[in-house]
DNA sequence: TGGCGTGATGTAAGCGCTTTCATTTAGGCG
DNA sequence: CGCCTAAATGAAAGCGCTTACATCACGCCA
């Protein structure tokens, strides 16, 4: 196609320091295999020639490309995008690099970005959650591409994570030690998103525990309007003292809704978050919602795919969530009045 | 290392359609070079194989990745989450995929990762703002690597972004127009960040325009925390009846200082942002700010980057940015009084 | 002093695919 | 009906690197 500029290879540098190419492979693969004086006029060599090694070339012969993807719903997320930056951030520098894909949520997507980052050679995975056709996880096995799971725990594959189920259920019980009785929840769509419905089914476990049920569960697509919109109809039944929310977003939704219906937060309705997002603490009142680590999530994650694409076996990581008592929470108040909705 | 699973390669491919390897390839690579009839016997080949392509043979023998770079500040930073989220979504699929690297805003970092990414095969790079060495360009053209600039504009490189000296010049200016005369501002670090140093350029040359100048000028690094520290110093001059923030997050920390200062907005001082990232309206009040559109721009960097790949000729494309009032502008007050500091 | 172990280096065989060039095949036209 | 052209296909030469294995040199111990 275009005619490339002569690039150095193994054997021009092999030539100019006067060794063989394998011996220039190995100051670069393998320094200590390769006595210093001979080291030094190779790189010398690399030096003079300005050498970088070609990567299809690597990639072919050793089998290994150094690549790391990870498929993900959306950057547009926080959430994500915070677990990815520190993921990246945790490579080794030089020896990993980061994929990245996302797939909207939808499970077909994300199948294909799988395909299509294993096809372009990656190392290992980083995947979002444990729900995913077993067909999958068979292939990942078959091609021996390993693999970490995030942002969910369980025990039939190698995560980095947090339970949302308990997450959630710590966070109603709060609510409940409130002394709420009358309770709705704002969740994200659970269809394919485990999440969503552990966090769903936190709350919902809870509250039988106790004896109680929702007084309403709205399920709507992520983002600020949808929280918003659901909180609106949730709250037309008043014997509502508090609105559960899936995570911040949605609260942030729900919590603008309630300023613009005239309720008052927390005096009228409590409201919770899950996630604690920067916004979280740009809302007013701030939000009181569910901590989870992203950034060790992250780092823990890269460090524990690290190792099994090395070789070496790994522990999953399960990491604390921790309820981040803010402004949006306080005992419920029987006198409630609304202004317009 | 591990043994692997047999792969099928072209030649087992090949042998079980009864074509060379070289009508399998054209199958895959330019269909339309193979009669249908054969291209459906490999085909089926492939799929009765589950034949995939190896990545290293590809990249080194067609001396081409599909692997595009991009390198950002970090992508905790919402604006950035955005662009890449949407210069990923936006790249032909299958076609190629995204590496992405993060610098944390240091050139020296910035400079490895470009390196990096390239050395890993990338086949054009997706880079944030103008401002680098010299040599890097240099590099780049040497290797002949194809670039785009984003969330900027300029004449000397291919780019896709806006203009950050209008953008924030227009911001001013309605700030002015309301009758603000004593304006502070707090920017993002200017050091070797050529958009932050356009807004704060932006913002100066048009009060210098008008005879004015800042009563005060905060330059402070990204952050919630950092924005309302600065503000609440900018505020110590009594003066002060407007302060232009260098983005939202800086704005949305001046706003909550202003609140715990029992100061209100805008009635008692005028506060603005740039980016009209998701925070901009969710405090409170929502936040006047300057529109970027991210998504837009990362569609058309990832557009344009592909047809440099491809060796066509691509026009740069500048975005348009726009004033988004909302709630945290008014006119000055003469009356303003200060609660604790 | 000589055999031998050890570590450094060299030799060369691929890795799996693309692509150039040659060859075959199928038509089209006189 | 045969020759010429163009399209389809095949043969084979790399692409640049890693790595198993061979070789070599050296120093140690007996």
């Amino acid at each position: 196609m275009s005619e490339k500029t002569v690039h150095a290879t193994v054997d021009d540098v092999a030539a100019l320091a006067g060794v063989s190419t394998a011996t220039v492979s190995r100051c670069l693969n393998a320094p200590d295999r390769v006595v210093p004086a001979t080291r030094e006029k190779v790189m010398e060599a690399i030096r003079a020639l300005n050498y970088s090694p070609n990567f299809g070339a690597r990639a072919l012969a050793s089998r290994r490309t150094g690549i790391i993807g990870a498929v993900i719903p959306t950057l547009e997320n926080a959430v994500f995008a915070h677990g990815i930056d520190a993921f990246e951030r945790s490579l080794s520098p030089g020896k990993f690099a980061l994929l990245v894909a996302s797939c909207g949520y939808d499970p077909e997507r994300e199948k294909q970005q799988i395909e299509a980052l294993v096809a372009r050679g990656a190392d290992g995975l980083l995947l979002v959650g444990f729900d995913r056709d077993p067909a999958i996880y068979e292939w990942l096995a078959i091609r021996k591409v390993p693999y970490v799971l995030a942002w969910a725990c369980g025990d039939s594959h190698p995560y980095a994570g947090f339970d949302n189920v308990a997450g959630m259920a710590a966070m109603v019980r709060m609510v409940l030690d409130l002394g709420h009785r009358n309770v709705a929840m704002i969740s994200g769509l659970t269809q394919g998103n485990d999440r969503a419905r552990g966090r769903l089914e936190g709350a919902r476990d809870l509250l039988a525990g106790e004896g109680l049920a929702f007084r309403g569960v709205a399920e709507v697509p992520y983002g600020l309007e949808s929280g918003a919109r659901a909180f609106a109809e949730l709250m037309a039944d008043r014997s509502i003292t508090a609105v559960i929310c899936g995570n911040d977003v949605l609260a942030a939704g729900a919590l603008r809704a309630a300023h613009r219906m005239g309720l008052r937060v927390p005096r009228d309705v409590t409201i919770t978050g899950f996630d604690d997002i920067d916004i979280a603490s740009i809302t007013f009142p701030e939000l009181t919602t569910v901590r989870v680590p992203h950034t060790r999530m992250g780092e823990q994650a890269a460090a524990l795919l690290q190792q099994l694409i090395e070789g070496k076996r790994g522990e999953s990581v399960l990491l604390p969530t921790e309820i981040v008592a803010r402004g949006t929470h306080a005992p419920p108040t029987a006198r409630r009045r609304f202004a317009k909705a």
